[in-house]
DNA sequence: GAATACATGTAAAATGTTACATGATTTT
DNA sequence: AAAATCATGTAACATTTTACATGTATTC
């Protein structure tokens, strides 16, 4: 799946693995996120696939850059992909769930500061998405070939503020009933 | 990460990889999850690291059963890993919103559709939340030595419910713009 | 008569994480 | 003087998924 979170990106314009970490990290890691290590790893093999072709541009005084561009073929397999609708509904992990599962003979104040830690956590996820993620999205938005993919950026912003707020909200529910 | 689940569920009471599965899709599938396989793997590294034991109980008519127990070093695993607290974020990935994210090209009335089929989908997965698991705590905790217990499989179905919900009012807010 | 439940697992592939390695330039 | 940025990658490991294989008993 990685797979098409590159193929994506590199469909609007060429750049190198390093280039596409920057660009997840500010506006998909909401979503979608991979390691330096996997996205170069994926790209090695999506240009065995022929699905993108890369040079290496010599840089002086830093390494040198390796831009990948999408292929013909790349472009056909991405439209495909997004052209399926999604079927399933995505399973989560959410490690602080599993332990309060099975937390009933664990002391009330440790779940508490448990709690208190991760609506801290949350509320600063939260607040980058209003800040930080939103500028980055109206910056890019700015320019004209740009301007249609603004209103679906923006959508999965609001998707991780919309989270964001129900998670805190549900430790708030949480931390209140625990109190009694 | 499966193996505390695991463990925790062995320290309730012993039982067999495919009771596992069973008690994990009836309860945690909501917020984490495995397939039978990885299930058996997985217990089968436990044993070797000596923190669950097995025995076999013939069965006529029926394969036999291997039923797990939790040992001593086991329970001292999981008690560590319960009083350790949660110091981040979990990622996510949400398929659905990485191809929104790339969706700017396609028509309209296909990106409506997929938001319909992800709509009817959460539907279905917050009644479940609201019907069966609720069903499901209540029978657990009903015993009295489990009903301690129950207060916190209740918080964990509550995230469920609140996410469904959340994720419903998302697609709505989206289809609604996309509508203008 | 067909499908589901019961019960175990193996093998291969895909995916993802962690740790290591290099080395100049720029910022703190 | 130390840390972060730019830029590449490899290797080992861990986790997870998919597909295969088996066979009885019960339910529809």
């Amino acid at each position: 799946m990685l797979k098409y979170a590159l193929l994506g990106f590199l469909n609007y314009t060429p750049m190198t693995g390093y280039d596409l970490k920057q660009f997840m990290d500010a506006s998909t890691s909401n979503f979608w996120h991979a390691k330096q290590s996997q996205i170069y790893a994926t790209l090695k093999k999506l240009e065995q696939d022929e699905l993108v072709r890369s040079h290496v541009e010599p840089q002086e005084g830093r390494p040198d850059r390796r831009v990948y561009q999408i292929t013909e073929k790349g472009r056909e397999d991405l439209q495909d992909w997004l052209s399926q609708p999604v079927m399933d509904v995505e399973p989560r992990k959410e490690k602080l769930l599993l332990k309060l599962f099975f937390s009933a003979d664990q002391s009330v104040e440790k779940i508490l500061t448990q709690l208190r830690i991760q609506r801290s956590l949350h509320e600063e996820t939260l607040e980058r998405y209003q800040n930080q993620t939103k500028e980055v999205i109206a910056q890019f938005s700015a320019s004209e070939d740009m301007a249609e993919h603004g209103r679906y950026w923006e959508a999965t912003r609001r998707f991780g503020e919309l989270y964001e707020e129900m998670y805190i909200r549900w430790v708030d529910e949480t931390i209140e009933k625990l109190e009694e």
